[in-house]
DNA sequence: ATTTCAATTATGCAAGCGTATAATTAGAAA
DNA sequence: TTTCTAATTATACGCTTGCATAATTGAAAT
């Protein structure tokens, strides 16, 4: 029996980015279904079809894949929120209206992004990475938060100053990430559209502004 | 040498409440300050100066050490807002604009307070008892948020029914848990009175009232 | 075909975890 | 003073953790 044996491969070479990829979305994964305790480095590997070995190849501690997981995620929910409102309706106003809707809607707003969110925040108070980037997604959300509020403002001829616009944004970034995380966290005790439509309201009655439901298809 | 030797006590014993409390302080201490990943069984058991078999003998399971702590730490906040407004003021205006000051300002506000509901929340997500408990301190905020909006609104002579009332109690709710949630992790951002005040204009806003600001000895 | 080497697996270790159980001992009762 | 017992300490076990290091191996380069 010395013939040559064809074995078929036991695993297979990827590049750096896919792996790294691979390994955050199963990291991602496990803390949302599961919490952070649950995301060691057996259950992520085995989450992502490797040998554990693999994570310090890739990453230089379990501390960097969940920085990494962590900017990820919350990079990635920024984008689906501001997807909405970048589509450059005629309107500051629309704009303003369809951004809140989209916050507080899926996939934005779900348990499993919520669960990912708590899971993670935890971290941020005690790790200085982690707290800088969550530094930086809060401003980046309020920052576009401010600038849809003061276009909306400016043509509707009721400019404010810098002060003023300031406290708006702070106030109606609260008042989505508080009904953002109530409707994460008790999901069922919201009707569908409830959430989207007492956000719109809300940030309506802060800023003294009639915002319309936006259309579905807008 | 054998004369009677008295030797100085090596520990004292307690009741089982005032254990259970000195238990339960110490965790509360190492969550806040370290997150939960510190609050081991030999941790918290150092922290109140006794040795790690003695949590055993009053609680359990470390579980349900946890679960007591995060209730007990649930209440002090409701019970510390709840303060301010309980001082049955002439005005239910003045009642409502004293709890939202209230909850967003020391000691409800801080780094710590923060902290430790963070490293308590994603529990939540996943132990049931949390939930429960969770559940039950946010319906109990928000109902008595409900009931001054109600008491404020039929003050001025503009009552509202039961949904009406249901959506302003949610959005109320939402915009002072998110202004004391930025508040107590970013806490260098702000200024000493900015999100009570911020709170006062976004509650006027969604509620169409003139909220006054408390004065300070009432 | 053969070489080459980084990507991947395989194995092991020291530390820390929650929990169980046995041994002390403080302090009230008799 | 002595007895008694529950509060407390002391010790240990089995398991999991993150990380290190050695051994393989897929697949590109020659």
């Amino acid at each position: 029996m010395t013939q040559t044996e064809t074995h078929a491969p036991r695993y297979s070479r990827e590049s750096a980015d896919h792996r790294k990829d691979t390994l955050i979305q199963a990291t991602l994964r496990l803390v949302a279904a599961q919490g952070v305790r649950a995301a060691t480095v057996r259950a992520i590997a085995l989450e992502a079809n490797v040998t554990q070995g693999l994570i310090r190849h890739y990453f230089s501690s379990k501390d960097e894949l969940l920085t990494a997981a962590y900017e990820h995620h919350m990079q990635r929910m920024t984008e689906n929120s501001n997807k909405a409102a970048e589509t450059d309706s005629s309107s500051a106003v629309k704009r303003l209206a369809s951004l809140i809707v989209a916050s507080l809607s899926p996939p934005v707003v779900d348990a499993q992004g919520v669960a990912l969110w708590a899971g993670f925040f935890q971290l941020v108070q005690h790790h200085p990475a982690m707290r800088d980037i969550h530094v930086k997604t809060y401003l980046q959300y309020r920052d576009r938060m401010q600038t849809l509020i003061a276009d909306a403002l400016n043509e509707l001829d009721r400019p404010a100053n810098e002060t003023q616009l300031r406290q708006y944004a702070i106030a109606c970034n609260a008042v989505i990430d508080g009904l953002w995380l109530e409707g994460g966290a008790l999901a069922d005790m919201f009707a569908k559209g409830e959430l989207a439509d007492i956000g719109l309201k809300s940030v309506s009655g802060i800023l003294n502004i009639d915002l319309p439901a936006p259309t579905e298809n807008s």
